[in-house]
DNA sequence: AAGTGGTCTAGACCACCGC
DNA sequence: CGGTGGTCTAGACCACTTA
């Protein structure tokens, strides 16, 4: 009984609903890294007397963390914090496919590092991650390919403030969102992006065997963690003779 | 009490859960145009009682639905079949913004109509709608333009046999969805959409005003009725010089 | 004041999993 | 078998809308 001060704290002003605070509760604890990838959370009736609420509004919370991929729940074994290597999360975010992909074989590309620096993050950088002045970030270019064929260029760009000692690192692994959760403790929550035609660069072009002047698909991705901020800026040069993007609407 | 016969009904192999049950009922009422857009649905406990069912497992399939954007739900009024003029639902299937938007200016293209044409269809038509041999089908090209501003020409595809006297009509209005829901009770439920760039046709980058072989983001759309079913093809090619496809993954 | 959806509880039972 | 999540119920109370 002693956590209900917790849920009270917030006292906002439009009063949340209990399952609003059980949730904020519950991912608070996903933030702070006391649950961590993986781990198995206790059951609805034990957070639920811990808390001083009822199962179901624990359930509520649950479920709506459920939607949101934050947690995998199972029947029979138990409620887990999600990991980038489950099957269904791993495609969660990428959405490319080949034109004639019946869907179901999907796989997943590996990757090539073209290039990695360090760098004074410029006036852009700064405001996307509200950096102090002076501040660094991360530059990756990678190439990457299904199957031997190359599918896209890609640039990712990482405050060196949420990323540190990564200059120990050799390479990024090809699943940078498991890594980041692995090794830094940060959970990709959601993305925004924004998809654009242009011309491909030349040296795009010369990457993904292309013509000089062939169109490519480009997606600017901005990652979010579970706290609002965005700690992951992507822009990906695609080819679209042989891929192309999807999306459903509902 | 009658009702509950109608819900035991199904009896699949996996047994589906009270709420699925009564999801598929109601659902059945949108499709069967029992319940037209606009109309507000019997209360929570009105419906529970025709199905013989308790309030608690009715909101489940209430919110379900609503999830799914079919219903709209208002505390104190009452819950709604949603309307395509929805102020939400508008957007909902329409994610072209200005590049320089500041994501509240959101607005809402005209359209243009260049051609109509009624005509046999091919057999990657036939496929996709499922025809029969000799069926027909309508093609729509429009232009569509936000200010003044040309965005994108698309060409609208869609079966004769669910549109019937669609000649009787001058043009297609510019809410297609609103128009199929309202003349025909057709609902669509979810779209799927593939992008892709590619170089602009020069009669595209003519009514676009770009120069040729500019690049153009190609979104290559089915809309799906509430049974499953696809009633509109439609491929968009939208200029991205000042403007962008914007989408959100969780 | 009456009617609607929104929240919360307590308890029952089922389905699945692993030991 | 015991523990987990999944379903379903019945009832209470709150918040909002309309008249």
């Amino acid at each position: 009984m002693v956590a209900i001060e917790t849920l009270d704290a917030p006292m906002r002003l439009a009063a949340q609903p209990l399952y609003a605070k059980v949730r904020e509760a519950l991912v608070g604890r996903l933030i702070s890294g006391a649950w961590k990838p993986g781990q198995m959370l206790p059951s609805e009736f034990a957070i639920a007397d811990e808390l001083g609420v009822s199962q179901g509004t624990v359930r509520k919370a649950l479920d709506e963390m459920t939607n949101e991929g934050l947690l995998i729940r199972r029947q029979g074994r138990g409620t887990f914090v999600s990991e980038a290597e489950d099957k269904s999360i791993l495609f969660r975010f990428y959405r490319l496919t080949s034109n004639n992909g019946q869907g179901t074989d999907q796989s997943f590309p590996e990757s090539k590092y073209l290039s990695r620096s360090l760098q004074t993050a410029n006036a852009e950088e700064k405001a996307l991650f509200s950096l102090e002045v002076g501040a660094q970030v991360w530059h990756f270019e990678r190439l990457r390919s299904e199957n031997g064929q190359p599918i896209l260029v890609e640039q990712l760009i990482l405050p060196q403030n949420r990323f540190p000692d990564l200059d120990e690192q050799k390479d990024l692994p090809n699943n940078v969102y498991r890594f980041y959760g692995a090794q830094y403790g940060i959970i990709v929550a959601r993305v925004e992006e924004k998809l654009r035609a242009i011309t491909a660069p030349a040296h795009v072009s010369e990457h993904l065997g292309l013509e000089s002047n062939a169109p490519v698909l480009e997606i600017d991705r901005r990652a979010f963690a579970l706290d609002g901020s965005i700690v992951e800026w992507r822009v990906s040069l695609c080819q679209s003779d042989t891929m192309h993007y999807r999306n459903e609407l509902k």
